[in-house]
DNA sequence: AATTTCACCGACCAAGTGGTCGGTCTTCCG
DNA sequence: CGGAAGACCGACCACTTGGTCGGTGAAATT
């Protein structure tokens, strides 16, 4: 086999196993050899494409979490026309992947934000800027909606999706056992609710 | 001095700056080591009081996390009236200590709920619990509101409550940095804005 | 074919980790 | 006063941690 291939797969491999076992388990509550066991692969290995543990995680901040969250959260929020409607159906689809036990990749950003604050400064920089992309571009998103006459214009846009975000956020810490299903459908119905306000009154 | 008060005092010096050290550095990520240097004690007094890190542990959402959601959280709700106005208050209060880099109660439970979510069963526990108090709490605030006529009637309190907890956990996990203040300002400002949605309609 | 490159191996290391245990010294109680 | 109780000490233990390093064998280059 083509030995960049060779490099590029079994580095792959890594990362994903690790973010598999980082978001279950915790950072610190995850051994490289932990990783590398359940791989069946060597120390030497690891240290062969990796300089450090932070510096792995960080590659799979910046190769696995960021194109999802982006893919996941970001994108859907470009379209045009009514903003309520994609975000609602994107924390819906995020949350149903959440029940499923599969990875929630925007929660998974709320996660590790939580386990590296004050602890990890270097690591932090990467998660709370990818934070911010998204933020940026919800508001973006709500400007526009607000220009396009779907947002009421006395609206507090910033105001609106940092409470947004928050309770997406909030609500994945709570999905814990097997509450998940109520949990998702009380949220939906409250957010959709919250944005129904946001919505322009009928004129005075 | 009494025996007694000597051992309740130097357990409860261990509890107050293991919870401080587990809550900004994670439990995971302290040793006891760790709280032991600071305080100046040897392992032998550590073992002598407590069975293990897990037990110690505990001991500290019994005697000091418990103690401060419900004092900080649950009582200021008991309180006849309109409910929103303590709760906002409540929640104001809890994010001024986070702003001033004091210890939140109300968060630090969100924040071990994340941390031991699907990694300790038995810590989750405890965990789980004191939030289920603080739920049912907020239910019935609201119930209550309901009945009194500051709630309107079609309202799904349920529903409102876990919406508004988790916009508050979630708050938290983005008051990093130094911008805490207007996240804040911001947050309580759409958490009013959500709550007079609430209030009963006026009569069609 | 000879040589270089490099993905991968695994024994090894120092520095911790949670936890044990025999001991000391003060306080308490008969 | 004398002995038991118990708060606290700190050396020690087995084990795990992140990380190093000399090696091996297959593929790529010459």
């Amino acid at each position: 086999m083509n030995k960049n291939l060779q490099r590029m797969a079994t580095m792959h491999r890594m990362q994903v196993k690790g973010l598999e076992l980082f978001y279950r388990q915790g950072y610190y509550n995850t051994s490289i050899d932990d990783i590398l066991k359940s791989l069946e692969l060597s120390k030497g290995a690891f240290y062969h494409h990796f300089d450090s543990k932070e510096d792995f995680f960080i590659s799979i901040v910046q190769n696995l979490i960021v194109q999802k969250v982006y893919a996941l959260l970001i994108e859907p929020l470009e379209r045009k026309g009514e903003p309520f409607t994609a975000l609602i159906e994107c924390f819906d689809n995020a949350l149903l992947t959440a029940e499923n036990n599969e990875m929630d990749h925007g929660f998974v950003l709320g996660n590790f934000m939580t386990e590296f604050n004050g602890r990890n400064p270097e690591i932090m920089k990467y998660l709370t800027d990818l934070y911010k992309v998204w933020e940026v571009n919800l508001v973006t998103a709500l400007q526009r909606g607000k220009s396009d006459g779907f947002v009421d214009r006395h609206v507090d846009v910033e105001g609106v999706a940092t409470y947004i975000i928050s309770s997406y956020f909030g609500l994945r810490t709570l999905m814990v056992e097997g509450n998940a299903r109520s949990l998702r459908y009380n949220y939906i119905q409250q957010l959709r609710g919250y944005c129904r306000t946001l919505r322009p009154k009928a004129a005075v």
